[in-house]
DNA sequence: CTCCATAATTGAATCGTTTTAAGAATCGTA
DNA sequence: TACGATTCTTAAAACGATTCAATTATGGAG
């Protein structure tokens, strides 16, 4: 295995193996007449740095690890990208692993990000995790948490205001003049679902509006139509006439539901409707679905910058940093 | 930075560097007794093993290296979780990366993973990067292409046959007495799409069925539901009674454009519809949507366990892997 | 033409692990 | 008890890039 090493570049160049790696890390160093012989000789012999010496030498790596719920899931790819672009932006890159809601995979990625002395740590964890981003801590390692925040403050975290999403979405349907409305997600031990909820709990307050929870076993696109269509088996008058998904997903459900040939009730005109991501798909839909976008890729970004910060300057405080959702209106809540 | 070495744990452990190191790579080869004192010591100082180091010494990662063409489509987190599984069962991770069908990011790609000194590179490749791959090669780092056989006989490549695909489809509707076809998808210049439309063309060889082809611009939800709206305006008489898509996206949009209150075309009845790539999305549609389904995970899988082949032994010759696609009949085709 | 201050370059030491060849310990056997 | 024959353990030498302290070159001022 022919390995060019700076030493080859070196002797090819006829400088010292020092004077090579100024011309790559600190040009200004170095003249820049020998600077170019230097950088011919890199061309001529196709050296590429061996990332390992470098990382060696440095003591940490050049890499920002990042564990997420569920790849499958555009919210969490859209945060990844963000955080990759920020991280290209600092000569760093990403690597991007799938927790899948699993403890034993949560855990194995921390080990590997651990043995790879990364730069630093983003994760929306799945289980309490404290003690080992506690350990990567005293390593070195910083580390971000992304869509929760976190129960020891020690730690940063960049997050989506969920209640306030709640509230917006359920208030936007009141707005409309919707009264008899229905909740549809879960599980409500998910944070996230039950603080949407909540919010929906603090638009009605003193509207004389009602809300109805129906629990789902799980954020999905049956899920969302099994609900949906036992709802459409209703007497008319004991209808709702607003539905508040917790999630896209389920709201694609409810929507295939009603709008189903031989069920037939109009969308917004019977039953007004609104999910939640704001996912491409939202756009798409038979009927438009209006929905409460996050800003997902924004989330990744400044997780990657916040971390970036503590990973120069370790006795930085923790920042809690939480982002309001917006509300998008489309056809499905004939806004 | 308390960072403890193998050097701390021979210390506490009252053996040599190399004894530790020999309990972590090669047990049997020290005594019980002996790697029960270092097992302990390791526990006891929270040794974590620098990736580095080890590489360094090694001369490569263990990691994997995985450039694809777009993260957000399912098939490809699918064959990201395949690959990754067959990595971790050899004790090697995955690096995914996604070149978003853009050059310069593709590139970057494979300039990091040079630098990491990768296991292997697995590549949907997007631009010509045969230039690169062979001087990956020549570094020891031997490629695999994903879903796309090569032009370059010399690597190996794991695909599915797109024309037999298209084949299955057609000669499904076919059979369903379908006779008046249409194709919907492109652009035509993507090899993946322009196979389908070939292997459509094949099943209606003299079977006295017609077929119009109409090309878009992307395999998108609105483009497929903006074509399929075109067709709901022909005279009923002019009207295919069947629609091959190109992917699940564009016969999504097919499929709101059909059954939309207002157009009510009957699927099946009056018209049959096909995707391709069996997304999850298929089988909870409005109607559930007749596919054509890759062995997405499979193909990750296989593609790792070629590379971890060639990486063992440089001298193997290529092997170009092509799977069969399989159909999956749903109410939407009327099977 | 010297001398000094400043800039450019050198090369040895270092990061932490793995691997060897060599040395030490252990055991059963004669 | 001593002898090979194993079995364990050791210490030093890599791997390749980076960084300093030390050295050499360069220019400008007197």
């Amino acid at each position: 295995m022919a390995t060019t090493s700076v030493r080859d570049v070196a002797a090819r160049a006829g400088v010292s193996v020092g004077t090579v790696s100024n011309v790559m890390n600190h040009p200004g160093k170095v003249t820049p007449a020998t600077a170019a012989r230097v950088t011919a000789a890199i061309e001529e012999l196709g050296f590429i740095r061996n990332d390992a010496a470098r990382q060696l030498r440095d003591g940490r790596s050049k890499t920002i690890g990042l564990v997420v719920l569920d790849v499958r899931n555009p919210f969490f790819t859209d945060v990844a990208r963000g955080a990759e672009d920020a991280a290209a932006e600092a000569g760093l890159s990403v690597t991007l692993g799938n927790s899948d809601e699993n403890t034993d995979r949560e855990s194995a990625y921390l080990d590997l990000f651990e043995q790879q002395r990364v730069h630093g740590v983003l994760i929306s964890p799945y289980s309490d995790i404290t003690a080992r981003l506690l350990r990567l801590r005293a390593r070195g390692i910083p580390a971000v948490l992304v869509d929760r925040t976190s129960s020891d403050l020690s730690f940063s975290s960049v997050s989506v205001d969920d209640v306030a999403g709640g509230r917006l979405a359920v208030a936007h349907l009141i707005a409309q003049g919707r009264r008899r409305l229905v909740f549809l997600g879960g599980p409500l031990e998910i944070r996230q679902i039950s603080d949407r909820l909540e919010g929906a709990r603090q638009a009605i307050a003193g509207t004389g509006a009602t809300l109805e929870v129906i629990e789902l076993l799980a954020l999905s696109v049956l899920e969302g139509r099994s609900a949906a269509s036992q709802i459409v088996l209703r007497r008319v008058e004991d209808r709702p006439d607003g539905i508040f998904a917790a999630n896209d997903l389920v709201a694609t459900g409810v929507l295939q539901a009603l709008v189903m040939q031989g069920a037939d009730v109009a969308v917004p005109g019977e039953i007004a409707l609104i999910g939640y991501d704001d996912i491409d798909f939202a756009a798409a839909a038979v009927v438009p679905l209006s929905s409460i976008r996050q800003p997902s890729t924004l989330i990744g970004r400044t997780a990657v910058e916040i971390l970036l910060d503590e990973a120069a300057d370790s006795a930085l405080p923790a920042r809690q940093i939480v982002f309001q959702p917006e509300l998008v209106v489309r056809a499905s809540s004939g806004g």
